[in-house]
DNA sequence: GACACCTGTCAAAGATTTCTGACACATCTC
DNA sequence: GAGATGTGTCAGAAATCTTTGACAGGTGTC
């Protein structure tokens, strides 16, 4: 079958976009990026949320590989930054789910990677 | 049978289903019950955690539709609890994420207030 | 009866996540 | 300069999730 099958993310790759996604805020800002992108203040006035918090959101799906930031000149020499959305694609089923968990490094004894790490993984796409 | 696509479901039921899946140990709950189905205590011995913490576990990825358990009568008489898989399918991309968003029922203030006193909660937005 | 399994629930501690209010800095307009 | 707009970061409170240990049953075997 010419079908090309979805990139199959790692365990700890797929973790984080479901902990990323799955936050009402964060898939609000997901749907509103889908519509138009915009920078972070009309971002925040447009949601209902603090700049602060909003950040952090950003942060957490930039993270996950699901959105772009990007620091523009705006026309009067403004920098703004514009956020986008990446074209992911992530097939759910308990057959990925379980192939994902099998490379999972998180011993479950609090070895987790929180903020440290450098990944130069700049897009999921093409792990496999 | 012809492509059946998948079910879109409800902003809620996504973000049931991506909090659930969103936890190395109920990503492993999974994975050991695709290979084969089990009974609450010798799951908990298999991926090493307390029954206590594998029952809230199972509550979380059952109350998402992600698996079903059943009591059912061992060989001997005794009363053990099965776990088995749902055949569940969600694709994760940014359209079916918006989409999903639109029907999400919680307002983000915190208020677990889900469908009642509608207002405009946007009051403050065009204060400026 | 005593033991070995199974089932479930509870309160409380521990660890993350979420959120707010300030702060500091830059650029453009009046 | 003052004011409005944009950027980012920080500490600490508030809410939520995770985890443990103890408890209260049930059934079958020795």
């Amino acid at each position: 079958m010419p079908e090309v099958p979805p990139p199959a993310p790692t365990g700890d790759a797929l973790l984080k976009i479901l902990t990323a996604l799955g936050n009402p805020h964060r898939m609000r800002i997901v749907a509103a990026l889908v519509e138009n992108r915009t920078y972070v203040s009309a971002l925040a006035r447009e949601i209902g949320i603090s700049r602060p918090l909003l950040h952090m959101h950003l942060q957490r799906l930039e993270a996950a590989g699901l959105v772009t930031g990007t620091l523009e000149a705006a026309d009067d020499g403004k920098t703004v930054k514009y956020y986008d959305v990446t074209p992911f694609v992530c097939e759910l089923t308990p057959h990925t789910v379980a192939r994902a968990a099998a490379t999972l490094t998180d011993d479950g004894a609090g070895t987790a990677d929180r903020g440290a790490g450098r990944s130069d993984r700049g897009a999921k796409e093409e792990a496999k």
